[in-house]
Parts: structure tokens; C-alpha cells; sequence
DNA sequence: TCCGGTCTGTACGTTACCGCACATAAGCCG
DNA sequence: CGGCTTATGTGCGGTAACGTACAGACCGGA
């Protein structure tokens, strides 16, 4: 696996027994994804579900007044469209691409065929969208009780996990966006970073130094989504291995 | 249905298809609910799901300081222990009485077992966890950017629309707990409230007086959690026709 | 090379909420 | 009635984040 770009860099399809994947891989078809592309609209039909591999998409919800929040990022971890085999069709959060890539998309009719007809589909998807929980759910945690300093760190680390490289491409603007929380706070968050070696960043291009020094200074938050996350999908073996 | 205390009277067991409520008629067991009671723990195993009729149940997530955050608040309209069909076994949150009462609690060895053969209870209840997921991202919302007011009234109408009666027991110290804030800013908030007229309290007993006026006051946050609910899990017919 | 747009840095007053301390009030029980 | 416990009200200084305004820095195109 030292193509970053084939299916099997995402997890979950990687994770799917032989068979699956083989009946589904002849129906993935690669698209390119493009920073700020809508992958899905606020209560939009969900036509096609997407598996990121190189890219990642972040679930946002839009005030009335135009303000903007992030419930989850996903990533090469996971799959965009989980409203469609939970059965309500449409969800009210914009999926937008927050790193630009690639993903693998499948109609969203042979994906329910699949997953009403093979148990091994229906208990990698739910175990994923259990995942998916836990991470709104420590969201809420972390936007009700953690700094901004704190929050930035973990939605590094959360892009960062998702990503083949230590760097990303995105301005601090868009990171306020995600946030939901002014620029110049993370313009202020990010100079600390910045000063104490952690990252380097300059014009929508953040490069981490040290990641452990991150992870020394984020909240409690971060920890418990990536633990939740290991226990319920493992990493590919082969990414253990290596 | 008068009696508010049969299991139909929880929205799920009541929306089952008949045979396969009466399956698990049998083995549905009645339990008390009594505030504080902790139902499950973060990360405990669950041998039970619980189906609430008179009660009410909030997920916390519990911060290593102690501090809390309420992620989401089930009653006659859910089920508890969701992480036993999606496949986790448990969950990194803490649920816990918030209005005492009955549930109904099946062993969860017989929930799977339903869940895997028959379509109608798997259809149903991953509806109904599209409903949680959407309150718990509506929560992550909230917490960012609305007021301790505005969280206080949607906090008392998600509690109402999951109780027979106008009045909660509830004191200003238990709903800082389960916002996250200050049990003054409690206070604040519910004097506003009692002086316009929409609330009375005293000494831990909420009564709501004017239950349109708490919506004018409300964030939309609410209006999405309340819409998708409906959308995803039409409440029972018999409730719509009285 | 200069111009214009975008990204980043900084400053200032304002506000919401926090932490703490303490005052009042309401019910419980001897 | 009196004394205890618990619930609620209030005040005050501190702080994190906000809204706004504007200055510098960088980059690409004319």
C-alpha cells in the first residue's frame, strides 16, 4: 500500500471483508475534492455516499444569521452520508471539504443494497457512525468547557490524524469558521503555537513541528475521541506493521 | 392509552410492528427510575437497554476535573444503551436520571437478537439514532454560540416535550450541571424567566406557565432538534388525534 | 515594478460568564 | 418555636472571547 490514492486507504472500505469489496470496487468511482466544494447541502438528498482517502470533509452546521460551528471531520477514517443508512435521507449539517483530495463515491442504492443484505457492511458502518457520536459529543464537551487555545490544538490533531502529511493547507479564517469562533482568536491561539515551536504557518500553510508538544497541550477532548475511535475501527494492520 | 405508564406509551415500543412487540412484551421489565439513579457508567458495560415512559435520562459526559456537559437528554420518545445495536458495547458517557420515573428494560442479548433478524426494529432504531445525533450536534451548536438564557429555555423544552406534565423537578444547581455553567448563571437566567411570566420555581419544583413564550425566547437550535425528531420518528398517531 | 488582494498581527473598549463570598429564604424536624 | 439544611439571590473583581478598526506582510498579476 504505497499508493496513498487507491480505495483501500480508507479504513472502513479497507476493513471490509474481501468479498465486499470486491462486489463494490467495479461501482467506486474516484472524484476530486476540492477545497470549500459542498460535498452535501444542510437537509439535502443524499445520492451518493463518499469515502475520503486523500482528503478531508467537515461536517458544519450554519446559523440562521449565517455564523457557522463544526459537528465532525472526516476523513480517510471514515464516510460522508451516514443519514443514508440510518434511514433519514437527508441530515441539517453541510458537508463541506475542508482539505482538498480525493475520495471514492458509490451510488447510494447499491450501499443499501449492501447493507441490508451483508452483515459485515451493517457492523463496520454502525461501528463508524458510533465513532462519528462520539466525536459531536466531545465537540459539545469541548466547545461548552476549553480555551480556544485548547480547541485549536485538538482540531489539529483531528485534521492531522486524517491527513499522509504533517502539514495542511488552510487559513486561519476558515479554522475560525470551523470553530466558530472570531479569527483573530486564532490568529492569537496559533502565535502561541507558532512561538513555542510547535507549528509554522504562513498564508494558509500550517506545518507541525511537534506534534507531540500538541498533544501535550490539548484538552482531554482529543484523547478520548481517538481512543473511542481505535477501539471501535482498528487501524489497518498494515499501517500498524509499519 | 390513559395510562401514561404502559410501554407503548414509549414512542419506539410503540411504533414496532405488532408482532414484533408482542415478541418482547414478555420480557419488557418495569423499573423505577429515581433522580441521580446513574444508569450506566462512562465506558460500563451494557446488559440492559432501558426504554423510558415517565422519566427522563441525560447522557453527561463527565470531565476529568469533574466538571459536566450534558450531551444529549433521552425520554418517551428514545431508548438507552444505543452503543449495544451500533455495535460498541459502550460509551464513553454517563447516563443518568434527570426526572424521576419508569422505563421499561429489556435484556440486551434480546435486543440484538431482534435487532438482527427482524427489519422493522433495526429500521426503527437507527432512525431513532439520527434523532440523537442531530441533538447532540445541536448541542456542540449551542454551546458555542448561544446565550446561558437561550440554552436554558431549550433545555426546559426538550425536558418538557419528554414529560406529561408542565412541571419539572429540577433544582438550579442540577440544570448548571447539566448545561456546564455557573449554578448563578442558573439563577440569572430562570429570575428572567420567572419575571416575565413564563416560569415559576421553588426550591427545586419548575413549573411552566407559558410554554409559547419560552419558544419565542428559544434558540433555533431547539426548532432543528424538534423538526428532525418529528421528521425522523412521526410521533404516535393515537397522541396526534386526542 | 508596482498595485491590489489576501492573509496575518495588534490594539481597544465591551460583554458574558466565571469564581468567590455571602445574604436571604424556604422547608424539615426536633 | 428554633435551629438545621438546602435552595436561591446578589454583588464584585477577574478573564476570555467578542466586535471593530486598522496596520503590516506576503504574493500574484498587470
Amino acid at each position: 500500500m504505497t499508493d496513498p490514492d487507491t480505495p483501500k486507504n480508507n479504513h472502513l472500505l479497507n476493513a471490509l471483508p474481501e468479498a465486499e469489496y470486491e462486489r463494490l470496487f467495479p461501482h467506486l468511482e474516484r472524484v476530486d475534492m476540492p477545497l470549500g466544494e459542498v460535498i452535501y447541502e444542510s437537509g439535502g438528498e443524499l445520492r451518493y455516499v463518499y469515502f475520503p482517502v486523500t482528503s478531508i470533509v467537515s461536517l458544519l452546521y450554519v446559523m440562521e444569521n449565517g455564523a457557522s460551528a463544526e459537528i465532525a471531520v472526516v476523513g480517510k477514517d471514515g464516510i460522508i452520508g451516514v443519514a443514508l443508512f440510518m434511514g433519514g435521507g437527508s441530515m441539517p449539517n453541510r458537508a463541506v471539504v475542508q482539505s482538498a483530495g480525493h475520495a471514492y463515491r458509490l451510488r447510494g442504492q447499491l450501499l443499501m443494497h449492501e447493507f441490508n443484505r451483508y452483515e459485515g457492511m451493517l457492523h463496520l458502518l454502525l461501528r463508524y457512525t458510533q465513532a462519528l457520536i462520539t466525536q459531536m459529543a466531545q465537540t459539545a464537551v469541548c466547545n461548552r468547557h476549553h480555551s480556544v487555545d485548547q480547541q485549536l490544538c485538538r482540531w489539529l490533531l483531528l485534521s492531522l490524524d486524517r491527513l499522509p502529511s504533517n502539514e495542511l493547507t488552510m487559513t486561519q479564517e476558515l479554522i475560525a469558521n470551523m470553530l466558530g469562533v472570531r479569527r483573530e482568536g486564532v490568529t492569537e491561539a496559533a502565535g502561541k503555537l507558532q512561538h513555542a515551536g510547535l507549528i509554522h504557518y504562513s498564508r494558509g500553510r500550517i506545518t507541525v513541528l511537534d506534534r507531540p508538544g500538541l498533544e501535550e497541550r490539548v484538552c482531554e477532548c482529543y484523547h478520548v475521541v481517538k481512543a473511542e475511535s481505535d477501539r471501535l475501527l482498528p487501524p489497518p494492520v498494515e499501517l500498524i506493521a509499519l
